[in-house]
DNA sequence: TTCAATATCGACACAGATGTACATTTTTCT
DNA sequence: AGAAAAATGTACATCTGTGTCGATATTGAA
């Protein structure tokens, strides 16, 4: 049987093997995260895994760099982004909850409850909590809002997505678009507007009433 | 050297080694909860565990079922209990999240980890969520809201809670006090009164500006 | 006090994971 | 084609965990 070459002409790389280590760690969590099963999975010896990789620890490091790199910088860019009101703003923010190439959500999960058995990591995820609240919170206040108040709603925002990941639901994007209003209400106490909302709408490919695409 | 010896007269006991499995889970995860290290922490050999568990599966169910019967109930008491207003109503619900005997947050955050590695607990935490939402949506209903609206307070409301267990983030009371106003205003639209306030603070051994106690 | 139930312990067999040493194969470059 | 570099594989030593068996100790009650 052959196996799938990559372009070096070899099986493995340090790619592949920190791709199998994320699709693991994104399907059952660290301790999953095994050079005997990956090896396994990518049809490989087990040993191979020592010459691209140090230990299993240097593994793990790997990912949280690759975590690090991914989540939080977006948020960050997202809340900073133009708009002409706050409702506006938020829906910029809304758009990392959407697409995976802003945030992704199940990475972010498998992280924090990674950081359960790590103290080391638990510090890197509270930072960047703090890093992430911040941005939101300047947000708030470019847009007027009292100190406490765009405190209390950054924290509103950031937490209802870190608890919605957590319940590791998997809904359809319609049923989650329909709720998206609502949500900006609560968090900005403004009303979108509808053509804020159209413009958002479209760029996560979503038209409202009809059967939708992909 | 002696040991703590329990009410039966012998050193282990179903309850000492299923407390023995709580810590462990909660300070680590359920990877951490080995029948080896657990033997240890307890000073007794590894082997007498089978005298009270048939294997490690029967000790996590066990830690399972504990999860279920102290956090599930209580949100959906604390929701329905009486109120004057919507901000009362709100503030009853708080309880939970101040309270360990109400609702056990760190307890909860490691059962939803480890549903990471178990589609069947999984499951099982996903039909809490459903059923505490629908507790909380009932809640706004009973003041008059309409459905969506109560939907997604209802949400936001629970997933801040779920977002900032997952952060587990280690604050002082009084700050989380502080914000409980905004909160709920948040949440409800309403401006909770002072008296509602007070009523909250005092059953919580909380006392506003002054240097508090415990 | 003696007996049975309850609990503890040590020895054994086994499974899965880690990491090292060294031999072997495959690829690339000259 | 030949040599060096890159990657893979086999064998070994070791560690941590599981679960079973049978011997032993402890407790409470007859």
């Amino acid at each position: 049987m052959d196996q799938a070459l990559n372009d070096t002409g070899w099986r493995g790389s340090q790619e592949g093997w920190l791709e199998a280590a994320y699709q693991s760690l994104l399907e059952s969590g660290v301790d999953s995260v095994k050079i005997l099963p990956l090896a396994k999975k990518l049809n490989l010896s087990r040993t191979s895994f020592y010459w691209f990789f140090k230990d299993r620890e240097e593994l793990l490091s790997a990912l949280v760099t690759r975590w690090r790199e991914k989540n939080t910088g977006n948020i960050i860019k997202q809340s900073e982004a133009y708009a002409e009101s706050l409702a506006e703003a938020m829906l910029n923010v809304f758009d990392c909850w959407l697409s995976t190439d802003l945030f992704d959500a199940r990475f972010e999960f498998a992280v924090r409850s990674w950081a359960l058995q790590s103290d080391e990591l638990l510090a890197e995820v509270q930072q960047a909590d703090q890093i992430r609240l911040e941005a939101l919170k300047r947000m708030f206040m470019r847009f007027g809002l009292p100190e406490t108040t765009s405190d209390v709603r950054a924290r509103t925002t950031y937490l209802v997505q870190i608890g919605y990941i957590s319940m590791q639901s998997k809904e359809d994007i319609a049923v989650r678009m329909k709720r998206i209003p609502e949500y900006i209400a609560i968090y900005t106490g403004e009303i979108p507007q509808q053509r804020e909302l159209d413009r958002f709408f479209s760029r996560h490919g979503y038209r409202p009433d009809e059967g939708n695409p992909r």
